[in-house]
RNA sequence: UGGGGUGUCGCCAAGUUGGUAAGGCACAAGGUUUUGAUCCUUGCAUCCGCAGGUUCGAGUCCUGCCACCCCAGCCA
């Protein structure tokens, strides 16, 4: 059903594939690949490369493998390994085959003895800094190392060894040998072996020497048999080294490497340093806050794949900068949730509404629709009795008409249920409203009352019947768009009130609800129980988006 | 100042071999509504970074500018 809806829209990559497998072009395959280096958290900028790359290999009948970018001991652990899983499953995506960068490893090595034998790489014994030195700036040219020219024996002679342990950290590195004069840095001599006496969470102690990124990652693209490498634009300056690698060595299958442009969005960061730092330095509650912009923050919070895939499908796909506003995935996720979240009646702010003229012990049942456009969503039962909440900002002493709430001496519908007509307040010492009483019209469940008109309908909850809930707000993490922009530090950006924590009720039916249900709390907005927080008899919920509110745009332009 | 990229409505983004600017989000105005939600209708770039040129005709071709982004890890 959703096939035809998912397929993306026109763009420069879908173009380029389209017209490969036209072409018969690999054999008119399309095998790509997702590579995370399994260093952090999935965020939505990945779920962007997670879509593309899945994406294309679907519309395309082709397939896609994941493969753990693993060729740096020191940043990476399995139980990223294991939330990335998590998060691309979630997502709604099948990877055919699993890999890992060091499945590779004696491959890569063999394939650097035969660059090395060839007089493609020598083993350099500069240091880091001099190395630095010698690769020159971006308008000087570099120079040189003068280890350049050592003998192929003597090159894998001195690799061996480093392979054999026998060197420290840093005392060699294996080089390409390419053009140090290169206008393109990246092509001056990279490095592709570093010595790096340290456990790896695949090989554990099998190794000591570690082959880095461009020299990686060419070569494991063509041994899974990739056609279309697909990964974001810094890599772009990249693809000369890419492409030189796998011209020189002997391999047969050459991917073709296209770059895209980054996910940028509003009001959060994106890095992956940056949002460790958020989480090791305790500003957030975990990978997976749901103020976050991981995958599993967003899940969390109450997002869904399909509203994420739809997303991601609708930033496009292109190599300019963007800026996308949080709007954008705000109403991808209404949208969703719009035709399939249940509606419920919760009440965030509390106020006591006593109807005095209803009997005190008195429960009615009232059957009432899940949803008020589909059927298919099913009925549920409401318990109204004579005390119920509603909600503060529902409720006013004086009101002008555009107020279409309950007004001291006015009348409102309580949804699902009666007209209440409101007579009085109550009040603590400190002047604050405690209650409200009002007076019922029993002729008007399920209709209209003759003669007049009820302008308004609210939502509420029986104290005796509904259970308290905590309820949990959320704004931005940020309180500037773009605070990677910003001069300042991003953690002196932080938005103070980002998580806002209010206790209120919720009709009875929510107390079975689980993590994974979605409700439309009327009038509120869209929620779901918070997976970290919630217990057996303490509901948590957090508000995935509130509901589109023409009525504050018109409350702010009285002010 | 070297190299590589990008510039189409507030944001994202389509624009086939040049033929006379899609769509989404946002916004605005109406209508329906027991959610000020949803839904429906309507409006929203004489203009495609700028300036020239080629052409009957250019966002699409040419020339020259301008702006912004990325690259100097033994990170990915």
């Amino acid at each position: 059903m959703s096939e035809e809806i998912e397929k993306y829209p026109p763009n420069f990559i879908r173009n380029i594939i389209e017209k490969d497998v036209q072409a018969g072009k690999n054999s008119g395959q399309v095998i790509t690949r997702f590579p995370p280096e399994p260093n952090g958290y999935l965020h939505i900028g990945h779920c962007k490369a997670i879509c593309l790359s899945f994406g294309m290999a679907q519309e395309f009948g082709g397939s896609t493998n994941l493969r753990f970018d693993d060729t740096n001991p020191l940043k990476e652990k399995t139980e990223y390994m294991e939330s990335m899983k998590t998060d691309i499953e979630w997502l709604g995506f099948k990877w055919k085959e699993e890999r890992n960068a060091s499945d590779y490893f004696e491959q890569l090595y063999q394939f650097a003895v035969q660059l090395i034998e060839s007089g493609k790489a020598y083993v350099d014994s500069l240091s880091a800094d001099e190395i630095r030195e010698y690769r020159g700036t971006l308008t000087t040219p570099g120079r040189n190392s003068p280890y350049r020219d050592r003998s192929a024996e003597e090159n894998l002679d001195l690799f061996r060894r480093m392979r054999a342990g026998e060197f420290a950290d840093g005392e060699h590195v294996l080089r390409l040998k390419i053009d140090m004069a290169s206008p393109n840095i990246n092509m001056r001599d990279p490095a592709i072996y570093r010595i790096r006496h340290a456990e790896h969470h695949q090989t554990g102690d099998a190794w000591c020497i570690y082959p880095l990124y461009d020299y990686t990652h060419c070569i494991s693209d063509s041994l899974e048999g990739i056609t279309h490498s697909l990964c974001d634009l810094g890599f772009e300056a990249h693809r000369p080294l890419y492409d030189w690698v796998l011209d020189n060595i002997n391999v047969n299958c050459h991917p073709q490497q296209i770059e895209f442009s980054r996910l940028n969005l509003q009001y959060t960061v994106m890095s992956k340093r940056k949002l460790k730092q958020l989480v090791e330095e305790n500003l957030v509650d975990g990978w997976d806050d749901p103020r976050m912009p991981t995958i599993s923050g967003l899940r969390r919070r109450g997002y869904t794949a399909a509203a994420l895939r739809d997303f991601c499908r609708r930033i496009g796909v292109t190599k300019s900068d963007n800026n996308v506003e949080l709007a954008l995935l705000e109403s991808v996720i209404r949208e969703d949730l719009e035709d399939t979240a249940p509606r419920v009646m919760g009440v965030i702010n509390p106020l006591r509404l006593v109807i005095d003229n209803y009997p005190v012990d008195q429960v009615e049942n009232l059957t009432v629709p899940n949803h008020p456009k589909l059927e298919s969503l099913g009925e549920r039962t409401l318990q109204f009795t004579r005390e119920v909440y509603i909600d503060r900002d529902d409720f006013r002493e004086e009101a002008n008409r555009k107020y279409k709430r309950l007004v001291l001496g006015g009348e409102v519908r309580l949804r699902y249920g009666y007209v209440v007509r409101a007579n009085e307040v109550v009040r603590d010492a400190s002047g604050e409203i405690t209650e409200v009483h009002c007076t019922y019209d029993p002729e008007t469940l399920g209709r209209n009352p003759e003669g007049r008109k009820v302008r308004g309908v609210i939502h509420w909850v029986s104290t005796t019947e509904g259970c308290p809930a905590e309820i949990r707000l959320y704004e931005p993490l940020f309180t500037v768009d773009y605070p990677d922009a910003s001069d300042q530090d991003y953690r002196d950006l932080m938005n103070p009130d980002s998580l806002t924590i209010k206790h209120g009720f919720v009709e009875k039916s929510l107390a079975e609800a689980t993590p994974d249900d979605h409700y439309q709390f009327e009038r509120e907005g869209y929620f779901c129980l918070d997976s970290r927080h919630a217990r057996p008899g303490h509901l948590v919920f957090n508000r995935t988006v509130g509901l589109r509110d023409t009525w504050a745009k018109i409350a702010q332009q009285e002010d």
